[in-house]
RNA sequence: GCCGGGGUGGCGAAAUGGUAGACGCGCACGCUUCAGAAGCGUGUGUCGCAAGACAUGGAGGUUCGAGUCCUCUCUCCGGCACCA
């Protein structure tokens, strides 16, 4: 009799009991219990609702929950809402709504969404971190960043992004020149902006890399995103002048091959003659020089960028001193060099840097060669491809350098320079400051208030009471870092800005009808009546509040830390921090981070650098936020393109679940391809979980094959049974899931067509392994056919019967010059000669080795290959 | 240019240096059905009637034995990039 296999009928039932029974609730660990932080990126509430993509996602860290959970593990397995930031602004503008309603409303569906999934969430521990309650915290945290120098503001040259009409970090603005948000190509502005001084912990950041269990390619861009480099801050004097210009150099041993200086556009030599403070003496250079330098500032990052690298620039008619060799190098300027990078300020060294001789080639300036690479061509260099720039050769027309090999050369560079007084040893990074201002409405109020009065008496927080006790206890950290450097620097600059009272916090953000951006650089709270104005926090006098707000990265550098302890301003005053040390320590750091590549430089460097600063503030016990990191593929759509709206390809896991089941979903997701890889969607292949899973179901019940008695399992069955166990409870922590569900297909397959009987036990052995995958079904059969009083996702996970697994018999195959004749059957303890004679009996094996005497080769146990 | 990750049947893919293609999709034939769908069974890398030979992007190498290790090379995907 076959009964009708329709999952709609019990999936909501289950889920309602789950929900009833608190299944999945978070247990702290008992004394000796491992504990598990299962944690995946927690999504941006969009409008559109889970995608396929979510689905993937969500349901891989779910089997991962589960299985730990059922492995007698504490599982902390959360979900929240990074709810603050650009798309849900842009949604909300472009329909017309509140951000915060429709927020409210997606995060609803969101939520229904994922049950109807059967992710085994706590929500008792649901956040969402446009709560006033969760960015108090945020909001306390940004004050406590400031009061220890590590954000200040200033104006600067930031990305804007003249779409979304707000400034952005270098991490958001792709390789394309484009706002990683949007789409659309980003600008330059001078912008007022409070910065992050990630920089400082730059080397901390590299360092933190060592010990994580990541995946090799994101470790590698995160190190190269901070980019670290070792060289040399040359000192050239400019003659007839007493200014000095300093260019950093990762090639000092190839510095007596330099022939000129370059300067970039913004390089404060270049203002002072721009501005006249340097008189440029050869009045016809004056004319182009101004023209230039005015152009090249003029100029946006795409326009830069298009130019192709051809070389531009003007000659200023100084000249520095190489004082190696006493040459004069002609000061040039031009916009290929970047005032970010470095100094601002470059040596040429035309014979040993493909750019450098491109701007010599262009301009005619002299090439010379100091390195010969191996070959000893000794040649001129009239082309870019005689240009060598490797690190291994020997150094010649450079005097003392002669000879020695160019690492040899470098340190004997260096050590002179030094000696000497004419350079120090530097260290450049790719990494920037990070932007932290958004003039935008949807985000964090930035709690600080700006006092003219305070300002003018150049009074900053650090003159204040407060200030002064807070500077005292930095003497008693026990991770001092180099605070007390950073509050020395931004203290000039902070004078008249005040961070608000804990007490005051939240600063909410005010309810109001139109919040859309504007385009003078200044955030939509500026024009709230009334909000701006405030009292002094130390005079009490008029002062302003900052209108701007956090970018959407805020929230999520710290969610992980409120799921393992509900996070809460008044702590601060029992604990000194809004969470309890005794939770963090319980489930921090996060064992578990699941979530896509794209993060890379993103949310995962500016987490891990929140975490190395709250650790050296002593408010976290640990600094690596994320232990493990596992990166789940994209879905495609069937058409092998993104999904999206406007492609119309996009498939709803709704409209899935309605026709076969929330399972099918999640065993075809998990089933086709490797957890990391890109994947195509098939809706003919979903077709195969669909069966699968309906097999299950009739197996379990038809009362052929399940023992109705105390029965017991054919041996075959049994030992297979084992060797699934072995297999699943092997790969799930090695976030292999299609291999497991790979050998349950091949287990359901030997049990159909054998027709033998599984027993009962061993009938609910198989469900439980199922179940991560499946928590519908094998929980329904659990329930309802084995009768089981409690849920399956807390049963015991079965424990492999090594006995079992232990063969009488084996086969082994026969190889002939290493191909295979035949496989024999032989005992499992069968020695050497009785392996080979029974291999020379086989008649397949006979006939290729004839008459002749073969050599053989035997792996006990696993081959035999007779060498002819 | 630099740094990562891939290339295995018609397709998604498996494979601690030890029987390449498990498992799934698709396809073919058969059973079932008034018919179709669904289901069930058998087969399915290529060439070959077969014996067998050839097959993991390409070329070499190490090994009794290589998809797996080494060298070179082609190609696809991601990241960074006038970074001094």
């Amino acid at each position: 009799m076959k009964i009708r296999f329709n999952p709609s009928e019990f999936e909501q039932h289950w889920a309602e009991v789950w929900h009833k029974e608190k299944t999945y609730l978070t247990h702290n660990p008992q004394p000796g219990q491992e504990k598990n932080f299962t944690l995946v990126m927690f999504p941006y509430p969009s409008g559109a609702g889970l995608h396929t993509g979510h689905a993937r996602v969500y349901t891989g860290t779910d089997v991962l929950a589960r299985f730990y959970r059922m492995q007698g593990k504490a599982v902390l397995h959360p979900m929240g809402w990074d709810a603050f930031g650009l798309p849900a602004e842009n949604a909300a503008i472009k329909e017309k709504k509140n951000p915060n309603e429709l927020t409210q409303h997606n995060v609803a569906n969101f939520k229904r969404q994922m049950n109807k999934l059967g992710i085994s969430y706590d929500w008792d521990r649901e956040i969402n971190t446009t709560d006033p309650e969760y960015y108090a915290v945020t909001q306390w945290l940004f004050i406590e960043f400031f009061k220890h120098g590590l954000l200040y503001k200033k104006e600067t040259p930031v990305y804007y992004c003249p779409h979304c009409k707000t400034g952005l970090a270098q991490e958001e603005v792709q390789g394309d020149g484009t706002h990683e948000r949007c789409g659309n190509a980003v600008e330059k502005r001078n912008l007022p902006q409070w910065i992050f001084r990630i920089t400082s912990y730059a080397d901390k950041l590299i360092d933190g890399l060592q010990n994580l269990d990541w995946p090799s390619g994101i470790l590698e861009m995160q190190k190269n995103w901070i980019g670290k480099k070792d060289g040399l801050n040359i000192d050239y004097p400019v003659q007839e002048t007493s200014e000095t210009i300093t260019c950093f150099t990762t090639r000092p041993e190839t510095n007596f091959g330099a022939t000129f200086v370059v300067l970039a556009p913004e390089h404060p030599f270049v203002q002072k003659l721009t501005s006249g403070a340097v008189k440029i003496k050869d009045k016809a250079l004056e004319k182009p020089l101004m023209e230039y330098v005015a152009a090249a500032l003029r100029k946006t990052e795409r326009e830069r960028l298009a130019e192709e690298k051809k070389k531009t620039g003007v000659f200023t008619g100084f000249y520095a001193e190489n004082r190696l060799n006493g040459k004069l190098l002609p000061i040039w300027i031009s916009d290929f060099v970047l005032a970010q990078v470095g100094t601002g300020a470059v040596v040429g060294v035309p014979g040993h840097d493909t750019r450098d001789f491109e701007f010599a080639h262009t301009f005619n300036l002299p090439v010379t060669r100091v390195v010969t690479d191996g070959d000893a061509d000794e040649s001129l260099i009239v082309s870019a491809a005689q240009v060598y720039e490797g690190d291994k050769g020997t150094v010649i027309n450079s005097d003392f350098l002669n000879g020695m090999d160019l690492s040899k050369a470098l340190e004997a560079i260096i050590k002179h320079h030094e000696e000497k007084g004419w350079g120090t040893r530097a260290t450049s990074y790719h990494l920037r400051d990070w932007i932290f201002s958004r003039q935008r409405y949807w985000g964090e109020p930035i709690p600080m208030v700006y006092c003219d009065a305070c300002a003018k008496n150049g009074i900053s927080f650090w003159d204040t009471k407060e200030g002064e006790e807070q500077s005292l206890r930095l003497n008693k950290a026990p991770r001092p870092h180099n605070l007390r450097q950073l509050i020395a620097d931004v203290q000039p600059l902070m004078v008249g800005w005040f961070p608000l009272a804990t007490e005051q916090l939240p600063l909410t953000l005010p309810a109001v009808k139109s919040y859309e951006p504007t385009d003078t650089g200044e955030s939509p709270l500026t024009q709230v009546e009334g909000w701006k104005d405030t009292q002094c926090p130390h005079c009490k006098g008029a002062a302003v509040r900052e209108t701007d707000t956090m970018p959407n990265w805020a929230g999520s550098c710290w969610y992980f830390l409120a799921f393992a302890s509900k996070p809460a301003l008044g702590k601060v005053k029992t604990d000194g921090k809004p969470w309890r040390d005794g939770d963090l320590l319980a489930w921090m750091p996060v064992d578990w981070y699941i979530g896509g590549a794209e993060h890379a430089v993103l949310h995962l460097l500016y987490a891990r650098f929140w975490m190395h600063v709250l650790y050296d503030l002593n408010l976290v016990p640990f600094y690596e936020p994320f232990t493990r990191l596992r990166n789940v593929g994209m879905v495609l759509a069937e058409d092998n393109r993104k999904m999206s709206k406007s492609l119309g390809n996009v498939i709803n896991p709704d409209d899935v679940i309605a026709e076969y089941g929330a399972d099918t979903l999640r065993i075809y997701e998990m089933f086709m391809a490797p957890f990391n890889q890109e994947v195509t969607w098939s809706t003919q292949s979903l077709q195969g979980a669909y069966r699968f899973l309906r097999r299950i179901w009739q197996l379990h019940n038809n009362s052929d094959k399940v023992a109705k008695g105390d029965e017991k399992s054919t041996k075959e069955l049994a030992v297979e049974l084992q060797k699934v166990i072995k297999k699943i409870t092997q790969d799930i922590p090695n976030v292999k899931f299609n291999t497991p569900i790979a050998s349950m297909m091949e287990f359901v397959n030997m049990w159909e067509r054998s027709g033998n009987v599984l027993s009962k036990g061993d009938a609910m052995v198989f469900l439980q392994l199922l179940a991560p995958f499946a928590p519908f079904v094998t929980e329904h059969i659990w329930r309802s056919i084995y009768a089981q009083a409690s849920s399956i996702h807390n049963s015991k996970w079965p424990k492999i019967n090594e006995h079992l697994l232990v063969d009488t018999t084996i086969l082994i195959p026969v190889q002939v010059n290493g191909k295979v004749r035949d496989t024999i059957s032989v005992a499992v303890d069968a020695d050497e000669e009785v392996v080979i004679a029974a291999a020379l009996a086989s008649e397949k094996v006979a006939k290729w080795i004839q008459d002749k005497a073969p050599k053989h080769i035997y792996i006990p146990g696993r081959i035999l290959n007779f060498i002819v």
